[in-house]
DNA sequence: TTCGCTGCAAATCCTTTGCATGATT
DNA sequence: AATCATGCAAAGGATTTGCAGCGAA
């Protein structure tokens, strides 16, 4: 799906520099494919083997791959800003969409088909032209869904 | 649309205290409807009308009219948290989605009949229970897409 | 009068930045 | 050797919190 190459290519064509730390970064989002990480848990994984990471340079590897378009970032409104490997164009990984429950705060990813006629919401009069979008969903998953029924506490 | 009895009557039967300050703000912010202010722009607003009012004040009200679903929180991951009037639930104001110009940053309201329908999107398989969701379309609006045509330095 | 609320200032949390050192090309 | 990147520590910005005084019930 997604390979150090790629990143070493884009990091040349800019003149950029091909470091340990931007590779390991890299592959620690690739690993954690729809584990939504928060830089904090970035550098911990990053950490365990190299570490002498700083959390500075995290941050700034996350700002490098957003621009190269190899990550994206995901707000959940909970207080933490989570990035996860792919490109909102779905060119790498898919174009996907989150499904957040309220209970135990997982967070899933999914691909819908009829996310992709979204586009035609907008009334037309708004002459606005759609580039990308963005879909959350909440509710609760299948687990705390069952759950609540059975103990007859929905929140 | 919103007046200020549903908030005073929220917030007796929690023992709550009705007080200008808190009155104040809910107004600005549905004076400020489609306005999506941020906690400085409400501070601000206010001041405006009650010169004495504390920024941790803002805070707190935002807070609790949260949790009171009187208003709702935006992220637009612009830097700025803002908050607009009304609940998810379309109960107050219409649960309504935005538009967001990715070069002049404008933020648009709208109400899209087909994104009613967006909970079917979800494959069955997962089993989640969508109980809200939030839909952020990136684009270009009329003005700046027109404007980029002529300029022919689309970004 | 009581208890919650406010303003202020300090504290906190996440993220960014300046700078000297170290690594990559 | 020339740059760019890194780690550290300090700075920054938004938001939260502790506390004494104030105000609504």
């Amino acid at each position: 799906m997604i390979d150090t190459d790629y990143l070493k290519k884009a990091l040349k064509e800019k003149g950029l520099k091909v470091t340990k730390q931007r590779v390991l970064i890299l592959q620690v989002l690739a690993n954690g494919f729809d584990k939504h990480l928060t830089a904090e848990e970035i550098y911990q994984l990053v950490k365990v083997g190299y570490p002498d990471i700083g959390l500075a340079t995290v941050y700034r590897t996350i700002q490098l791959l957003l621009e190269l378009n190899l990550i994206n970032r995901i707000n959940l409104d909970d207080g933490y800003v989570r990035y996860e490997i792919g490109d909102k164009k779905g060119t790498i990984g898919q174009h996907h969409h989150h499904l957040i429950c309220l209970k135990c705060k997982k967070i899933t990813s999914f691909e819908g088909e009829l996310v992709n006629n979204i586009g035609r919401c907008v009334p037309v009069s708004y002459n606005f032209e759609v580039n990308d979008y963005e879909v959350k969903l909440y509710g609760y998953c299948s687990e705390c869904s069952t759950k609540s029924k059975l103990e007859n506490n929905v929140p």
